[in-house]
DNA sequence: CCCCTATAGTTACCATGATAACAACAGGAG
DNA sequence: CTCCTGTTGTTATCATGGTAACTATAGGGG
């Protein structure tokens, strides 16, 4: 996440980058993407977070959903889709397990893991306030 | 931070969302960018690892840094130009302090906060780095 | 069939973010 | 001058990310 709130102008830029051969205005754009991408995600994070899930949990409901032809996936499975460390996704699975939100069919370590009742509707139910913020469309309103 | 590698195709957005009033390829763009801006951020935070300061940190410096008038800042002040908590800037700033990056002049609760002369060649040295990795230049070599 | 090795998963520990609750202080009303 | 109040800073405590080290398992060679 990127916390700078007010971006620096280009003066500023030229003027702390000051003897390095930068493009001022280049910068400038990177920063305010960056902390666009912030703020949007910050907002995703939090609506995920009022109904309980956080972001990865809600990424690993959606890597399973999205599969055409399979309603469940090994969690080496998941993790090749999801930029997370193993243990991070290990813990995050035993987690969504225990809120019910995922179950492990079978019982070796290889099981295959699938979204329960609930994980799919919780998933479902959420979707459209994902999308929402994702693209506010036309006549959004802005916070003030 | 947003770790869904791939990001999904219009159509499996279509599906995943179907009956829902989406815009498929808007919203890929909007995942894109968000994907786009984590990787930034995660080769950021972790040049800024590498050389010892956290993202919030290396913040730190730079909004004091950038006032043309002043050599150091309040934490109020600083709080104000960061999106952070204030727990977390507290925390922030003492172990800056404690790693001799700041210096608190006066000793009240709102001693003004200055880098110290380590804190500011530490930012100098890392700023090229940084610039270069929000504005790779034309020639940039992508990692394979 | 048993062991060996490579890989997959987990545990332990650390850093950094958040909120809630508490403490310290500045500045004004009396 | 004193007290009250609102703001600022800090201390818990929690969630989620990371790396290093450990454990369990799958699959092949003997």
């Amino acid at each position: 996440m990127f916390f700078l709130k007010d971006l620096p102008s280009d003066d500023m830029i030229a003027r702390v980058g000051a003897g390095l051969d930068i493009d001022p205005s280049r910068i400038r754009d990177r920063l305010g993407a960056l902390r666009a991408a912030s703020v949007l995600m910050r907002r995703i994070e939090q609506y995920l977070a009022m109904h309980g899930l956080s972001q990865t949990q809600f990424l690993v409901l959606m890597v399973i959903e999205r599969e055409p032809a399979r309603d469940s996936l090994q969690s080496s499975e998941i993790a090749a889709r999801l930029d997370i460390s193993r243990p991070v996704l290990s813990k995050t699975l035993a987690t969504m397990e225990r809120s019910g939100l995922i179950r492990r069919q079978g019982d070796g370590r290889r099981a295959p893991i699938a979204p329960t009742e609930t994980g799919r509707a919780r998933f479902d139910a959420l979707l459209p306030g994902y999308f929402a913020l994702l693209d506010p469309g036309p006549d959004a309103q802005n916070d003030p």
